[in-house]
DNA sequence: TTTTTGTAGTTGCTTAAACAACCATTGTTA
DNA sequence: TAACAATGGTTGTTTAAGCAACTACAAAAA
């Protein structure tokens, strides 16, 4: 295989360091906007603003954790009075998630910094090539998954 | 600004789903072939390897974390035995960090490893592509280093 | 040369990821 | 329907990130 990257280049560009980048800029934007949230706590919100009531395995699915990280997770946006379990009746397995008026009402001023956020990261970057990234990216993902 | 691009798009890209499942494929690689490392502890190794009796500042700067992050990484290394802290002679703020005979031993395994996972998850992927992918995304990482 | 400023590293704290082991409930099948 | 498998969730453990507060030493400024 001829390629002019070294594995160095390819390992840095595939291991994180620009989402840790990201991250934190959407941390201190958060923050400078009063809004207090870690962006494990946005991620989950951000799922359910569009499925509050859904169980802890969807948010595992829909935020690629597992169980454990989850149960954890509902346990701190529960005791910040950001959501609550409710049982299902039908299935008594399952937890509901479901956002109270305080974890309803974070959803405008969040959106709003992530949108700001995101648009910031990729200003002056041609729209087309972002899509390139998108689309090598799912390919990416997809070898990784399909393992070797 | 007119894009086709959703907010959560461009969330999705920037956030991290690639390198978490890199990384997740790259420690189950490592563990199938009896190397018994986490992506963080390789990640210092990999400068090591490079730059051995280096401070933990060059540590923090060339891995992106911060210094209390390297105190600890350290701890563990030289619990584990792969590494050791010797003082500076020069400068007595300075622990140099030096690789041990069984760190170095490391080496050779371990970029085997590394190099494949890298090379199976860009396979059939075009090299200009992957320059691309990775100029825009050091694009995206000033935008966000030099705020909006 | 004393004071001030900066640099290197550590400790404490909170938050989180990943994995294994586990319990309860539900679904399947023999 | 009784045994077994699958699903949803929790707990325990290890490892790590990120921030603030701190100590020790060095360099620069007064």
């Amino acid at each position: 295989m001829e390629t002019i990257f070294t594995t160095e280049n390819l390992y840095n560009l595939l291991s994180g360091r620009i989402p840790s980048a990201f991250n934190r800029a959407l941390l201190n934007q958060f923050k400078a906007n009063g809004i207090n949230l870690t962006k494990e706590q946005w991620s989950i919100l951000a799922v359910l603003w569009k499925k509050d009531g859904c169980s802890q395995q969807v948010l595992a699915d829909e935020t690629y954790r597992d169980k454990p990280s989850i149960t954890r997770l509902i346990d701190h946006l529960e005791k910040e009075g950001l959501a609550e379990r409710r049982p299902d009746k039908k299935d008594r397995r399952l937890n509901l998630i479901f956002l109270t008026e305080q974890g309803r009402s974070l959803e405008e001023g969040a959106m709003k910094v992530v949108d700001q956020t995101v648009n910031s990261a990729v200003r002056d970057i041609d729209p087309e090539v972002i899509q390139l990234v998108r689309d090598t990216f799912i390919r990416i993902y997809n070898n990784l998954e399909t393992k070797k």
